[in-house]
DNA sequence: GGCGGTACCGTACCTTGTACGGTACGAGGT
DNA sequence: ACCTCGTACCGTACAAGGTACGGTACCGCC
């Protein structure tokens, strides 16, 4: 019994005390922080049973007594690591400038953390983690955007948007980043050395459009991708969308 | 010499004759196809050398005469797979209703080959695939933005975050589809099995925020998420945020 | 008919998660 | 003080995947 995919394991290894120590001082608090500083350095992947292990002084296998597998252990890292997203729960709802601003720390410090722990995109998968840090983020996250004339379903739906949108950005950068060092070549570099290799291959005049905004895009990002300026075009955008939804809302409240 | 990162290498791959058969009839091109077919129907990770080459019954390391690497092999399969967008290159542009109708085109075919090759959402990475098929869509996606009073960077930006909007929605949604028939449970399955254990371990009176807006929420999209439906209502926010940065710099065409 | 280039491929190595079975530590009872 | 038993710890082994290496055999050309 207690199958790989029970649920109340997981949410017990969650919910649960990670620091109650085994014969050698080993905790589930210190397997998550191990894991967590070397994906942290290099990837996710790096961070192996065996490596985690290693940092440790243990033996592999050893791991396992604290952890079920690799999928548990990632989970417990995404949800600690939510941890260091707010200061408290009312954190969001009480910036100055109303439900906007609100958002806009909400997508910021996502964007933050992101940063600092890139793996947490690769760790990300269908089903949310439902650890105590997860939940208070959401809790968090949801209260700038309550009272203000949205629906429950609006709230969950913009919630989502910016969310979204921080992901995918960060995305984008933490790939970059990643194959930067991975290739010991930045950006730049990797495209003054491709464009005249696919200068010769293309026929630039069969995309007019592409050409000319694409160069300008460039010189204008210095690389071919900019994720910080997408990150905070985009968010702009987007919070100008919601504003529109939420005045055509209220019509009455004009433009005062 | 033809190292592995060689710039031209690739190109000349991506742009060249992807027909031309070996002596058991091998080509780039039925490589491709066979690959693309298997990772439609079981993921990238199922695209295994050995799987392409069973496959197509030559032996595993008979790819490699064709194809330098699995890398290689990946980008081919995108660029391929960008060749199915668009049936020409105006077709965005020509979108009856403006740039919105022809940005949303735009999102809603990017969706749906999404749809039809979750693949991809794995396997592009940093740099963009300089195939010819993946310069077509740059430049068949800008065109529906040019004239309209952004600057070429501003036609940029948008793209960027229309696009990035679909990739992040599409891969919540391939996230779902794959842990759902890799685990055999849907999502609501899974949602009904986890929440009474969720009950014991949570006390729902620290998160009202939370317990109501995901209630309300989980209850109208009969799921904890619902990618199609974040989808559009992103999507229709983004276009309203870019209405409004197109407003700001025409003022005069007021609201007639 | 022979020769050279290249398409093809069998084998082997390295890496990663983890199943399995053993070892040994330390707490509790006598 | 000693024995016992639960469990923390871990060594070994296996399967899967990318691909380096070195061979084999086919085809076109002279």
């Amino acid at each position: 019994m207690t199958a790989k995919n029970d649920p109340s394991r997981s949410l017990a290894l969650l919910w649960g005390s990670h620091t109650t120590p085994g014969r050698s001082g080993l905790t589930v608090r210190s397997i998550v922080t191990a894991a967590t500083a070397i994906a942290d350095a290099e990837g996710l992947a790096a961070a192996t049973m065996r490596r985690v292990a290693d940092r440790l002084g243990v033996g592999t296998m050893s791991l396992y007594t604290h952890v079920p597998g690799r999928a548990e252990l990632t989970e417990l890292m995404i949800d600690i690591a939510y941890g260091e997203l707010y200061a408290d729960v009312d954190e969001p709802a009480k910036a100055t400038g109303g439900w906007r601003e609100g958002l806009r720390l909400v997508g910021e410090r996502n964007w933050d953390l992101y940063q600092r722990h890139p793996w947490l995109l690769q760790a990300t998968g269908a089903r949310p983690v439902l650890g105590p840090h997860a939940t208070l983020k959401y809790e968090a996250e949801l209260r700038p955007l309550d009272g203000i004339g949205l629906t429950d379903v609006q709230m969950d739906s913009v919630l989502t948007l910016v969310l979204t949108h921080v992901e995918g950005v960060a995305r984008i950068q933490a790939d970059l980043a990643r194959t930067e060092d991975g290739s010991g070549m930045s950006d730049q570099e990797w495209w003054l050395s491709t464009a005249p290799a696919l200068e010769k291959v293309m026929d630039a005049s069969r995309f007019p459009t592409a050409s000319r905004v694409g160069q300008a895009a460039g010189e204008h990002h210095q690389a071919s991708v900019d994720p910080a300026h997408a990150f905070r075009f985009g968010l702009a955008r987007i919070l100008d969308g919601v504003e529109r939804l939420i005045e055509e809302k209220s019509p009455e409240a004009g433009e005062g």
